[in-house]
DNA sequence: TAGCGCGCTTGACTGGGGGTCAAGAGGTCG
DNA sequence: CGACCTCTTGACCCCCAGTCAAGCGCGCTA
């Protein structure tokens, strides 16, 4: 870590620059879709600026395409119109950390209407963790036992989420332990600004859980 | 309830069946533009199936409404595309538990195209942070000196936030040393996954002031 | 039992989003 | 120099998500 950083700015900054059918051949593997005429709607509708030689002809820089990438994939991915996409990256742009829609809306309250209470195979086929990694994450105390509750489903599914990039609960186990202290540093704060209604640890937890779950896409 | 029950058919839960018309007033103060043939639309399109009476009068029960009232808060908020909406619930209706699209993408990749350089003021003014508060951050090692870059800037807005509920720097220079070992932690972890072109540790704490913020409001 | 408003269907139409196409003219490179 | 890009512009296109109008049937209530 840390060592060739000169060389890297030195090679993403200057970079060479792209002609319009290379962007194309750059990007068609993973947008097979992707064509000139698109690359100029798109600058067209003011998401991407590329350069331009002195005879009018587009040049693309390394970030250029980044961008673009970007673009695609909002709009292949999140179904995303291209003027949300262009207000985002607006924001983006002016510094400003915007969030991009991922108002989790009130799906959840299609089904259970009550404090739900999961069976062990409920949970396991609302998330699809694997019986040997419930195990673990309830010896880690990260989940509690059966029945379990919302709770625990937004963890599961944060445990199964992160195995996809090899964060195992084990590691995790760590991380609570720092997030518990956070949270005695944090309630310390807060307490006298909320009311007396303390909400149970369980609901931190929950909370914790969602970070990471963002965290970690 | 459950009185007149047995002629009505044994149809679960409450019995109270709406018109269009009356879904349309239900509705219309989350969904202005909600229309008669809106919703006749939305049937046709598979994505709600009111009962019907003999007469052919369309009859929507508690959950026709509320199943619809997520069909349009997935297409105003995520700007989903009815298809998508469809297949959703299709899933959902078969007992799975589908994922909607929040694939977050590689938007993280993104960095601003120069990187910024901010004079003290320029800050102050961006944030609405006050002196004493940036003095006290750089203290604390929060807040690089001068020129600021916009993680920076980041931080200075979560703390400028963080402030209305009474949580000021020092409060959060524990978390800062807990984040610090998270990093490690998780650094460790995917260092193999990603490639070898490392972000600096700036754009770290920028994604870590993101969550703070998050969190804040 | 008439009247009035709500609801039904069908088929034509529309507006916006997201591009494509073709022509004609001008670069670029081996 | 010739083959191949790339440029712009204006017309065109398809799909999605509905709207609209016409003509008819229900159902309440006075």
């Amino acid at each position: 870590m840390g060592s060739a950083q000169s060389n890297v700015r030195a090679i993403s900054s200057s970079g060479k620059l792209f002609t319009i059918g290379q962007v194309l051949s750059v990007l068609n593997p993973e947008f097979p879709d992707l064509s000139p005429s698109k690359l100029r709607f798109l600058e067209e509708q003011g998401l991407i600026e590329p350069q331009r030689t002195p005879a009018g002809y587009r040049k693309f820089s390394e970030q250029d395409v980044q961008r673009t990438r970007v673009i695609l994939e909002l709009q292949r991915d999140q179904y995303l119109p291209l003027r949300v996409i262009r207000e985002y990256l607006e924001q983006l742009d002016a510094g400003k950390t915007p969030n991009l829609p991922q108002v989790q809306s009130s799906v959840s309250k299609l089904q259970p209407k009550n404090p739900i209470k999961l069976t062990k195979v409920a949970l396991m086929s609302e998330t699809g963790i694997s019986a040997g990694l419930l195990q673990e994450a309830q010896t880690l105390s990260l989940i509690a036992k059966e029945p379990f509750e919302s709770s625990d489903l937004e963890i599961a599914r944060a445990i199964v989420h992160l195995q996809r990039f090899g964060i195992s609960p084990r590691h995790l186990r760590g991380l609570k332990a720092s997030a518990e202290r956070e949270i005695g540093i944090i309630e310390g704060v807060v307490a006298p600004v909320l009311g007396k209604n303390e909400p149970a640890s369980k609901s931190r937890a929950a909370h914790y859980a969602k970070e990471i779950e963002n965290q970690g896409a």
